[in-house]
DNA sequence: ATTTACACGTGAAAC
DNA sequence: TGTTTCACGTGTAAA
């Protein structure tokens, strides 16, 4: 068991000033100019090297672990926070988003390559849908109820329930995707006549009536000028 | 300049026996059991609070940290090393190796478009969605379960598993409006890629083979002649 | 024996 | 105020 020497108030805090937080990166703290070289004592050649070779390369690996880290997040386009674990955090979301988006479009292009090679004479397959007299974009989207409840753990529980018609499921579907949130897990359930929507979302709480906003605006935009506004 | 106290090693040397590298993963340390307020001395309450509650969140923000980049590591498929740093590293090479093959990607499927738009086909649909490189009606859906369950009381559940793609919900729906079923309710989740249908449907339990066929086949008739027949 | 990598406690700075 | 995040030096353990 070493006695500790005390020369770590003298060796660290004087120099490198700490700058930490300056504005947007932590300090990623350049000019180690220092001068352990001026410890007091006359030390032993073991204890001295132990010490100033170790606490050299400690500061190595901590300032490549902040380059990396600093080199991930300037790859990561949607950064909330400049925390390091936000910034990880960020990062496995974008991996993510980026592992899905890629299953996307190998599918697609499969499915564009079967259509290339095929005949380019059936028109008649996807008028299978058509037949409900749709005019797909017409019927709006009649609003019942919509909460926006914060879960804890940067999770908003956005709740809609509004009046099944033929196209209301798609244009819900399409206007979760326009408004681009990151959802956990989407719900929807229709009994009867009426069809309840629940999403988990990850966003702050502090923007929840935003998002409430957001999404009542959207439907809006979705239903047309000529509506009615919906107050719920 | 504060003096220190002599509290360190007796309090982390001796616990949490430091299991550092056990086989893959670094610790991951659980189990802090540390009575940090076996400190011998009466101290004073600014120093014991500041010790104990700043030493603890010092520890969850490490253990927070640590489990960040355990998540981050085993999204990559390529890890060299176990280091913090390596694996850092590897995230990044990863991401952007995956924003390189979405970029090929998305070359490719624009080619293959503007080559089926030199086909007569379809020109005149509402091309509203393709603002996301999808097209509209051509994805098939990709089934990974059919399953349809006898619940007695003349019920039958169905259970489906698809990926996600951007009109399966959509193509779900009006499949199942166009089996004319009587639906008592549905429920249809959506969690990252995948897409989990669920309906209650009223009929005899003896049509449970017939309901699985009509399913299939209509799913195959939505899809088209042209896609590979899928088995369960 | 040397190097490498880690968790730990600690004081400081920012919020 | 207190909470959070950080860099630092240090001891330990494996390579």
């Amino acid at each position: 068991m070493l006695v500790r020497s005390t020369t770590k108030i003298s060796g660290s805090q004087t120099m490198c000033l700490k700058t930490k937080n300056i504005g947007s990166s932590w300090a990623m703290d350049e000019l180690y100019d220092n001068d352990c070289s001026s410890s007091p004592d006359g030390a032993t050649a073991s204890a001295s090297l132990s010490n100033s070779n170790n606490i050299l390369s400690e500061r190595n690996r901590r300032k490549k672990l902040n380059q990396r880290l600093f080199a991930l997040r300037a790859l990561v386009p949607n950064i909330t926070k400049m925390d390091k674990a936000s910034i990880i955090k960020d990062a496995i979301d974008y991996i993510q988003q980026l592992q899905e988006q890629e299953a996307t479009l190998q599918a697609d292009i499969m499915e564009l390559e079967n259509n290339n090679n095929n005949n380019p004479k059936n028109h008649d397959l996807p008028m299978l849908l058509t037949s409900k007299n749709t005019s797909v974009f017409d019927s709006p989207i009649q609003l019942l109820q919509l909460n926006v409840t914060p879960m804890g753990d940067n999770t908003l529980l956005v709740s809609i329930t509004c009046t099944k018609r033929a196209d209301t499921v798609l244009k819900l579907c399409q206007l979760f995707e326009s408004l681009n949130l990151k959802i956990i897990t989407a719900n929807l359930t229709v009994v009867s006549a009426n069809l309840f929507n629940t999403l988990f979302i990850r966003a702050d709480e502090k923007e929840k009536e935003e998002l409430k906003m957001q999404i009542q605006t959207a439907i809006a935009a979705f239903n047309g000028p000529q509506t009615p506004p919906i107050t719920i």
